[in-house]
DNA sequence: CAAAAGCTGTACCAAAAATTTCAGGTAAGC
DNA sequence: GCTTACCTGAAATTTTTGGTACAGCTTTTG
C-alpha cells in the first residue's frame, strides 16, 4: 500500500487532508461519501454504514467501495483509524491549528477567505455599539413599519433582512429601488415608518431618491453601507458602515450581511416573548402546503 | 426545531460526571468498567462491548449491565450518547461562550462576528479545490446557459450571485422556487444548462422538486446548502457546503456568501476578456439613463 | 456458621451489521 | 449507433455484535 511504503516525515498525514487531495479520482458517489464525511469530520464516519450511505444519500456498497478505496480493509478498521486519528488530536493540546490543514483547500477561496475576514473584524472596530443598540431599539419597536430596500446588488441583502425579520414580527416589507414602483407607496410613509436601505459604491441614485423622499415625510432612516459612505448619509438617522474589499473586481458585502445577521439576532432575541408564538405560527402554515 | 429551545443552554452534565457521582454505588467490576471509561474518556466507549470489556478486565455482560444502570437502553444507545457529547463539545468551542450572552450591543456583534468568522474557516476547509475549481470552470463556460434558485431566505443569495454574473455573461437567469412559477420554463432546461441551487436545513420541497426535474432533463446542478446536505445532493453534479451554525435563533448565511463571491470573482478573472467590454458597456447603458 | 442475596462469567441465541453478488443503468469509446 | 467498461444499488449472504439465561462463586446477614 502506496501510504505505508513511503512516508513523508510530516507527523499528521490527516485522513481528511488525504480525502481532499484524491477528491478528483472519486466517482461521484465517492465524492458524496467525501462531503458527507469532511462536512463532519469526523463524527460522520462513527456511526454505521447503513446510518453513514443514507446521511450521504448513497447506498450501503458504495459507501464500503469508499472506505476500501482509502486502503482500509473494511469498514471496522476505517472507523477505528477515525477513532485514533480523534483521540491523537484530541490528547495533544496543541494540535488545534494543523498547520498542514491550513495551507489546503482552494487557495484561491481560502485567499479570498482571509481577506473577508479582515473585513469583517474591521468592520466590527468600527462599528460604534451605540449606533448597533440603537437600530436594534428601532427594529423591535413593533408599531413602527419597517421597509428594506438597496440597489442592484445589495437589493439582494435587503431582501435576506426582510424575509428573516418579517416572521420576527410584522409590518415588515420589502421595497423595489426603481422609482416607478414605490412612488405611489411613499403616500403611506410618514413618521412612524422605518427605512433600513443598502447602499455602496456605484451608489445607485433611485435608493437615494427613495431615501431623500421618506426622510422628508419624516421616516427615520437607516443605513448600511461602505467605509466612504453613500450620499444616503446625509438623511440618514443611523449610520453602520462595512468593509468591503475584496481580492475581486467586485466588492465584497459579507460585512454587510454579518451586521444584518447581528440585527436579526439581537432583534429576534429581544422580541422572543412575541417572537416565539409567531415563529411556531408560521412553521405550521409551512407544514400545511400539500 | 432550534427555535423551540428558549431556555439558555444549560450544559447537560456531563456522563462522565454523573458517574463519578455514582460511583459509590457500583458494584465491583462496574467500578472497573466506570475507570477504565473515565480514563480514556470517552475514547475508551467508542469500540465493541467485547473490546471494552477485555481491556477492563471484566467480562461483556458486566459492561452491558453497567450501560443498563447507567440509564441507557442498550450499548448502542450508550454509544451514540458518547458520540454526540464528543461532537458537541468539540464542535462549538465558541458556541459555549454564548450562555453568558445577558450582554448587549457590540460585544454581542463582536461574539457574532467570532462565530461567523469560525464558520468561514471551517467552511474554506471543507471545500474541495477540485469542487470548487470545477464549478469556475463549469460557470466560465459561456455556452452553458446557468440559472440560479434558492429557498426563501437563501433566494437571496441567489439574487446576489445572479446579479453579478449576468454583468460577467450572457445566459444568466433567476428562477423563483415555487413550482406555479417554473414549470413551464422547464421546457427549456436541459443537458447545456447549469443549475445552481442555494438550500439549507428546513430544506424545501419546491427548490428540491425544480433541480430533480431539471437534472432528469440532464442538467448539472451545482449546489450551495449547509454541512448536513440538502437532499438535492443526490441529484447534484457539484456541491459545496458551508457551516451556518451562529449564536442566533438563525442560521447564518455568511459562509455561502462567501463561497459564492468566490465563486464570482473567479469567474470574473476567468473570463476577464469578455467580461470587461461587457462591465464596460453595462456601465455606459446605465449613465444614460436620465 | 448457615442461608440468602447479589455479583460475575460461560455459553448460547437473536439481531444487526458488514460484505459480496449480481443485474440494471450510464457514459465513454470505437 | 453499437459495444464496452464502469458505476451503482437491491437483495442475498456471511460475519460480527449485542443481549440473555443460567449456574457457580462471593459476600453479607441473622
Amino acid at each position: 500500500m502506496k501510504s505505508d511504503s513511503n512516508v513523508p516525515p510530516i507527523d499528521p498525514p490527516s485522513l481528511a487532508e488525504r480525502i481532499r487531495l484524491e477528491m478528483d479520482s472519486f466517482t461521484p458517489s465517492e465524492k458524496r461519501a467525501a462531503h458527507m464525511l469532511l462536512s463532519h469530520y469526523p463524527f460522520a464516519g462513527l456511526d454505521t454504514v447503513a446510518e453513514f450511505a443514507s446521511r450521504a444519500g448513497i447506498s450501503a456498497p458504495s459507501v464500503l467501495r469508499f472506505v476500501t478505496r482509502l486502503g482500509f480493509g473494511g469498514f471496522p478498521e476505517f472507523q477505528r483509524h477515525l477513532r485514533e486519528e480523534l483521540e491523537a488530536q484530541l490528547l495533544s493540546p496543541l494540535a488545534k491549528a494543523s498547520p498542514s490543514d491550513r495551507s489546503h483547500g482552494a487557495p484561491a477561496l481560502a485567499a479570498f477567505a482571509e481577506s473577508v475576514i479582515g473585513n469583517l473584524r474591521a468592520t466590527v472596530e468600527n462599528i460604534a455599539p451605540a449606533e448597533f443598540d440603537a437600530v436594534v431599539e428601532l427594529l423591535s419597536d413593533q408599531r413602527r413599519p419597517v421597509h428594506f430596500t438597496g440597489g442592484r446588488f445589495t437589493g439582494a441583502l435587503a431582501r435576506y433582512a426582510e424575509s428573516h425579520l418579517r416572521i420576527v414580527r410584522s409590518h415588515v416589507d420589502y421595497i423595489e429601488g426603481q422609482p416607478a414602483l414605490w412612488r405611489d407607496r411613499m403616500i403611506e410613509i410618514g413618521r412612524k415608518d422605518v427605512i433600513v436601505a443598502f447602499d455602496i459604491r456605484r451608489y445607485q441614485e433611485d435608493v437615494t431618491a427613495l431615501c431623500e423622499t421618506a426622510a422628508k415625510q419624516g421616516a427615520t432612516v437607516v443605513l448600511l453601507t461602505d467605509p466612504w459612505l453613500s450620499p444616503i448619509a446625509r438623511v440618514a438617522r443611523h449610520v453602520l458602515p462595512a468593509h468591503i474589499v475584496a481580492p475581486s473586481n467586485w466588492d465584497s458585502s459579507a460585512g454587510l450581511l454579518l451586521i444584518t445577521e447581528a440585527l436579526v439576532a439581537a432583534v429576534t432575541k429581544r422580541l422572543w416573548e412575541t417572537a416565539k408564538p409567531r415563529m411556531e405560527a408560521v412553521e405550521r402554515l409551512r407544514n400545511e402546503k400539500p
